[in-house]
DNA sequence: GGGCAGGTCTAAG
DNA sequence: CTTAGACCTGCC
């Protein structure tokens, strides 16, 4: 891809086209960024904080060095894929090209699989902000303080290890509700090591579905999240209410069982099917298509 | 108060 | 193998 890395102070400035934060932090891949007044956002991923901010065509990550920004953020904004080419070959499709178009700063991020797994057996039929609210909740609770940043502190998520050992009862009072034993249940299968969820990737994305559905709370929708936003499983194609609502208006037609979609999609974008998820369901989200 | 929100589980055809 | 119902919780 074509940009240009400076480092300056705390700070790493990076040119590039491709690369939004709205886009990227409010495209539902993740849940631990929140927008700041100046439209910057700050998060924790890998026990680090990080501000990130565009300007122009600049982006600003602060609170940050150049060792640290190479050997975690490169890689956690998937910084070495070159997003121009996915969305000319994407925009193709005449539908995929207006997706395209509206969330053009959309990226993949590299997230850890067990802070995703966690993450989105949180999400099922739930809503954003109580998601978020129950992952801070955990994080204050069960992580560590990795640090202060303009005056408020920070935590990292819980390791499996750490995570196993809360009882339902503490997790209810993250107001996780009905989801406590599939926390609890997939927390201990991960720290005992009955599933090896960081090698996961190096399975096929059939192989790796398959194992990731043995955990409890973990159905088609979520693992194939946790494979595309945590294991470059590009192949996924996560189906929610929005991208089943906008498949349906603009491809299928019908009613369509969310099985049948997400074979349509696997097959009709191949390699690429995680990327269109993204583009289709941010523009879809974000426009209300099909609601 | 009943409905709803980034689905999954369970029980039944 | 495909399809209804229930499900914590908190804000409309």
């Amino acid at each position: 891809m074509n940009y240009s890395i400076v480092e300056n102070g705390d700070k790493i400035i990076v040119k590039t086209n491709d690369f939004d934060p709205i886009h990227i932090f409010e495209c539902g891949q993740c849940f631990r960024w929140n927008r700041e007044e100046d439209f910057s956002f700050i998060g924790v991923a890998f026990g680090k904080i990080l501000n990130v901010k565009k300007e122009d065509n600049c982006i600003i990550f602060s609170n940050t060095n150049l060792d640290e920004f190479n050997d975690i953020w490169f890689k956690y904004f998937d910084l070495g894929r070159d997003y121009s080419k996915i969305k000319k070959k994407l925009s193709k499709d005449p539908i995929l090209k207006e997706a395209v178009n509206f969330g053009s700063g959309i990226r993949i991020l590299n997230q850890d699989p067990f802070e995703t797994l966690i993450s989105f057996i949180i999400s099922a039929n739930n809503g954003i902000p109580r998601i978020k609210k129950s992952i801070e909740l955990i994080c204050k609770r069960y992580g560590d303080c990795i640090g202060e940043y303009n005056g408020k502190k920070y935590y990292s998520f819980p390791t499996p290890e750490v995570l196993s050992k809360v009882s339902m009862d503490e997790l209810r009072e993250c107001s996780v509700g009905f989801r406590d034993r599939y926390i609890y249940s997939a927390a201990n299968m991960v720290a005992n090591g009955e599933i090896d969820i960081y090698n996961l990737k190096y399975l096929s994305i059939n192989g790796a579905r398959d194992t990731l559905m043995k955990f409890p709370g973990v159905g088609p929708k979520v693992s194939d999240c946790i494979m595309l936003f945590s294991m470059e499983k590009h192949g996924a194609f996560p189906i929610d209410v929005w991208v089943k609502r906008v498949m349906e208006y603009f491809y299928l037609k019908e009613d369509t069982s969310l099985k049948k979609i997400q074979v349509y999609g696997q097959e009709k974008f191949k390699n690429l099917a995680g990327f269109a998820q993204q583009y289709l369901f941010y523009y879809a989200r974000e426009l209300g298509i099909g609601k």
